[in-house]
DNA sequence: ACCTGAACACCGTTCAAGT
DNA sequence: ACCTGAACACCGTTCAAGT
């Protein structure tokens, strides 16, 4: 076996998938203004250059980024669409904020200004596919329409980015599940 | 007069001044990942070391743009408080929104992960100062304590950063201060 | 077709030297 | 005490050249 599938790396392979790869773990370690594109091309120990062969710029990689996390956003929500839970909204509002302690820089990463600042059709498009299957769960549940799907939406993204900041103090002995779903439960 | 009071600038006065309010006025028209040291100093026409005569690092500088931010935060909160608004709820709500789209890139750095990620006390006491005042203005209105209060901030907070983000779209005709009020009024 | 090596124009930051 | 000039070690990005 002398070109065997199994040991034969990016070298001569996807390039492409091995820096997607490395950069979702650098992006989750390091935060994204620790991730460089040199950095990246160590890592996956190729030259500087070669990155360019598979995304036009660094912003270009980010979105790649952000897309796969909407993608695996949208999946979760849609699960919970699917499944004939009695209460959706709650069961949504619960994956939403978990989805965001679990891949804190990667859904910082899906909101960041560096890359909503340019047209990125890509993005916005992973980004409207999330936010339809939202609606459809809040849509169901909220006979009041439209504005209580939003103040729903908000509370539940509010909560999830104060998390992440680290702005809502813990008190003793509390924990943060049961915090979090008496607050979307709060009525 | 040869050396008048009016005229006399920066070259031999307070840069630091000078330097925070360049700062801000390039923080705001390109977004933090714009607001280079070298630019700040070419903008103030000093040379690209003077600035750290008055500031340790670039981190150093966001993190007094950012406590500024919330000094002027903290002020328009503590107005609200001893206002005797008949709702001091949705007037904080109104007021808090207001602030976040009439500083959009100020907002974000205040609560940017940029200079969460290292201990900055100066920060840190500015944002709770902040959260002070919020707290004593929904302590007050609200029975049901904790909860209800987090669950107001989150909503109000998550609000500001979907419009900032452009992720709530406005319908024909709608008038965006007329849809922050109805969403924080909502129970 | 995909990757390397070397280069370009930038950064943030440091440090001796000027006034 | 405050600022300049020049330098250091980095970036992201480009481009000719290699395989």
């Amino acid at each position: 076996m002398s070109t065997s599938i199994a040991n034969a790396p990016y070298h001569h392979g996807n390039l492409r998938q091995a820096l997607l790869e490395a950069a979702l773990m650098i992006l989750e370690k390091e935060g994204e203004a620790g991730l460089g594109l040199r950095d990246l091309a160590r890592a996956v120990g190729v030259s500087p250059a070669a990155p360019y062969r598979h995304f036009d710029s660094r912003a270009a990689l980010l979105e790649a980024l952000a897309v796969t996390g909407y993608q695996r956003f949208t999946g979760l929500m849609q699960a919970v669409a699917s499944s004939d839970t009695l209460d959706p909204m709650t069961a949504m509002g619960r994956i939403y904020v978990k989805f965001a302690l679990d891949n804190p820089n990667l859904f910082r990463l899906m909101f960041s200004p560096v890359l909503r600042r340019d047209n990125r059709p890509g993005l916005q498009m992973a980004a409207h596919a999330a936010y339809q299957t939202l609606r459809h769960v809040t849509g169901q549940d909220l006979a009041s329409g439209r504005v209580a799907a939003l103040a729903a939406w908000a509370r539940v993204h509010g909560l999830a980015v104060l998390l992440l900041d680290g702005q809502i103090a813990m008190e003793a002995g509390e924990d943060i599940e049961a915090l979090v779903t008496a607050i979307i439960d709060q009525r």
